[in-house]
DNA sequence: TAAACATATGAACATGTATTCATATGTTGG
DNA sequence: CCAACATATGAATACATGTTCATATGTTTA
């Protein structure tokens, strides 16, 4: 079973834009932060734009790349809107990433 | 420290600008390309430019911008650099977003 | 040393994109 | 229906960034 950890290349040639693409969506810290505020659960658009000190206007703008690249899923409870993450994956993801940037500097010195 | 797989958004308050500019790294598809090849073993610049098919100086100038990140490392043979993963958590990340872009969509008709 | 090769670097350009503002759509309650 | 609230959308702008070209740095060999 080679499901392992390990990433093969040939089998994700064609995949390669599909992963840049939502590594590109998470490459932004306002939109990092959207993902995590849904990643704890679901969550309305004003909650998250007083969460971020930031317009509803611009929550909403990048919640809708966010929700077209399946990274979150909008529910309407009465005429606020709440969202929340797609699946699993993405905390699995940002999770091996904390694990990465957490990490010390192998060698500091070799530089 | 519950290191299962959940995300403290509390504790990443300030690691959030970290690890968006490592998922902006990712974002791109010739940076990503990059790394898959780096991933797989050592490999030279001019190997890299080669298989993707792009000049060493783009190749390089990336290269430089991974590494800055401490995504790959450099090592010299040679008139030759060789660059590889730096550690094994990039290939977790990158292993876990081909997980989540592979699953089928889940309400493919909600839409 | 000089030439050839490999990689790195800097400037310039073209493109993409995050944010803001104004406005539209949609929902609930009087 | 109208008003108030919540979210979505479109245009405009300011900024970042990927790519290319020319050139520099560094390394090996004749």
């Amino acid at each position: 079973m080679p499901g392992h950890h390990i990433v093969r290349p040939e089998a994700t040639e064609d995949t390669v834009g599909q992963l840049a693409d939502v590594f590109k969506l998470m490459g932004d810290a306002t939109r990092l932060r959207i993902i995590l505020s849904c990643i704890e659960g679901p969550i309305s658009v004003g909650d998250i734009a007083a969460r971020l000190d930031s317009s509803p206007s611009l929550v909403s703008h990048h919640l809708r790349l966010l929700k077209a690249a399946r990274l979150l899923r909008a529910e309407r409870r009465g005429k606020q809107m709440f969202y929340s993450a797609m699946d699993a994956h993405i905390a699995c993801v940002i999770d091996d990433m904390v694990a990465h940037v957490g990490e010390p500097t192998e060698s500091e010195e070799t530089d």
